[in-house]
DNA sequence: TTAAAGGATGAACACGTTTTCATTTCTCGT
DNA sequence: ACGAGAAATGAAAACGTGTTCATCCTTTAA
């Protein structure tokens, strides 16, 4: 097999395949479309012999003349930071299984979004744009997507309807976080408990002012005492620099609620290693997401579980829904949270 | 500003820009690209109008023409692994800045190559491909991209030549790993090491085979016994039950050097939470990569570091150098490694 | 003042595919 | 055997851009 000889230099066309095959370029086009009409033996050697010539449609040329790029844009502030690392993973599985791939773009970490990034991303043309940063108005988004339809993910407060009151226009993702935290607080409620602090995520983001309000609710649903708060940032370092000043500088706290599974490690580190404190002895934990790295033995944390399949599978159910119909009115998916219990609160 | 009223429903092209600036449509092309000739003022008109219209040169059309899709491909078969979602991170950031965009592709964690992901792959065109799965040849995806010149990740033994002996075809990427490990041994044995065992990665792995080799060369050197070898796989459960199984079914050591970071945080809480020992005093644990999380509290862990900012910048330059320089001979990159000294050896 | 040189400009072409449409060939019931 | 409907097929158009080339305009040097 001494491919180099006999096959011509660069890139195999669909005219290369066609003169080969005997047949029409169209033809060759039809083989890889699998609902055209196409006698099935001529489709098999047409395949047979793109295989040979190492050719595969190009999308670029495809993207322009059907308008599907089968891009999906991924913006995220930070990939390293793990939740949104195991977002990525498991959604460019689910995107590649569907004929998709992913597009990653990289915006500020102040969750300050950048129109000139929009501009940039808007030239690869996606057919979908999933955005991880959290102040990013949908309207924004649509104004620099024209075929795109954004995700628009929402966290409605208890008792609050579902329903889409303002724009229909965007594809929901609801995300109830109430059965989750009331777990929790209940938990650490049943073993006494009752001066809890909130480690916040970044304060512009709204999944964190949902995540607090939502708390404050539950615990006054409980009869508890507002929490204290302590701000962090969804990062480790500055998790554990807040959890130091709340017992240096505050008056403590019995029981600390993260806004993140990554904020309570850097709220548990603090608690042992700095305040030399017993987890769960002494104060008790609880994070929220469930990363994978929640199980690792030094954490072992007890935590929301906000599942990762699920959520995936709803936001391709949404992407997939939207492309066959541009133009019907917002979609919606709705994902409940529980508790996981591990070995942080006890 | 109604935008909605104004703005035709769509993408805006060229061919809208240059009518509402009165001019051609090449005159738009040649605006948006720097190096042609264009009166300013007339430039300057048509970006602003551009700018209104929300106009951006569409990728898939430009890179038809130009041959050039400004996609970069990245294979992996874990994002989620620390390392490798740091890497992206930063390759992401740095490939933005040149105008290009990572395009994301996983394959079967088992380190087996997947030809057929090569070849949905090749359809999206990209300009260059990196591959973090360490097993596959050059020559297979070089054989699969016709444009794109793979990179092929080396691992020189101690005291062999940098120089490429076989394929000049491909560009390389040189990691010496002598230097930071011999600084790691030599730690140990001042601190009084003499059993020192080696947790593996991934078995098939390249990185792997070459990393125990250095280490087997760096050890003889020191007049040391050969390392104990744990199988591990590069990730944290597996490091875990590789270490109890090594205290429980072999006989122990006094000092673990684990082929990456994460697998040092399997050895670390397999030591401290489940066999009761403690780190560094009984064991001493060294760790290869230096990744974000290993100056967590927890850990705090003595790492072999492998600077990602330098691999990264040699990267991005082996990329560009070649997308200019096309049918150049194998360009090549050399990076070293040097110890970090944290908490886990004293 | 004039010729040469160089910058600015637009028409036409090229890129590789899907889609549309008109034509040909096949299949089936009578 | 025959017509009708369906399936199969290829020519041509379309997608939105960069590039080439010939032309026009401006500047510069003598």
């Amino acid at each position: 097999m001494t491919d180099s000889d006999q096959l011509p230099r660069g890139r195999a066309t669909a005219e290369m395949v066609a003169a080969r095959a005997q047949v029409s370029r169209v033809a060759v086009s039809r083989a890889f479309n699998p609902h055209t009409s196409l006698k099935p033996e001529k489709r098999e050697l047409i395949l047979k012999i793109a295989q040979e010539l190492n050719y595969t449609p190009d999308r670029a040329a495809r993207a322009l003349v059907s308008g599907r790029s089968h891009l999906v844009g991924v913006i995220v502030p930070d990939v390293c930071s793990h939740w949104e690392s195991q977002e990525i993973d498991a959604l460019t599985t689910a995107l590649q299984a569907e004929g998709f791939a992913t597009l990653l773009f990289k915006t500020r970490t102040d969750y300050s979004m950048d129109e000139q990034l929009l501009a940039y991303m808007r030239g690869f043309n996606p057919d979908s744009v999933i955005a991880f940063v959290e102040n990013v108005k949908p309207h924004t988004l649509a104004r620099f997507l024209d075929r795109a339809v954004p995700i628009y993910v929402h966290y409605p407060l208890p008792g609050a309807s579902v329903e889409p009151e303002g724009e229909p226009l965007h594809d929901r993702l609801n995300v109830l976080q109430r059965d989750g935290i009331d777990q929790a607080i209940a938990l650490l409620q049943g073993f006494g408990a009752r001066r809890i602090a909130y480690l916040s995520g970044a304060e512009k983001s709204r999944a964190n002012g949902s995540r607090e309000r939502t708390l404050r609710q539950v615990m006054a649903d409980r009869g508890l005492a507002p929490p204290v708060v302590a701000r962090g940032d969804f990062g480790y370092d500055a998790a554990y620099q807040a959890t130091i000043d709340l017992f240096r500088v505050g008056d403590g706290a019995d029981a600390i609620f993260a806004a993140n599974d990554v904020g309570a490690f850097g709220v548990i580190d603090a608690l042992r290693h700095e305040l030399k404190l017993r987890v769960p002895e002494d104060v008790k934990v609880v994070g929220f997401d469930d990363i994978a790295q929640s199980h690792w033995k030094s954490y072992n944390l007890t935590t929301v579980k906000f599942d990762l399949d699920e959520r995936v599978r709803a936001l391709v159910r949404l992407i997939l829904r939207r492309l066959n119909n541009p133009d019907a009115p917002g979609f919606q998916e709705t994902l409940n949270t529980r508790l996981v219990v591990r070995g942080t609160v006890g």
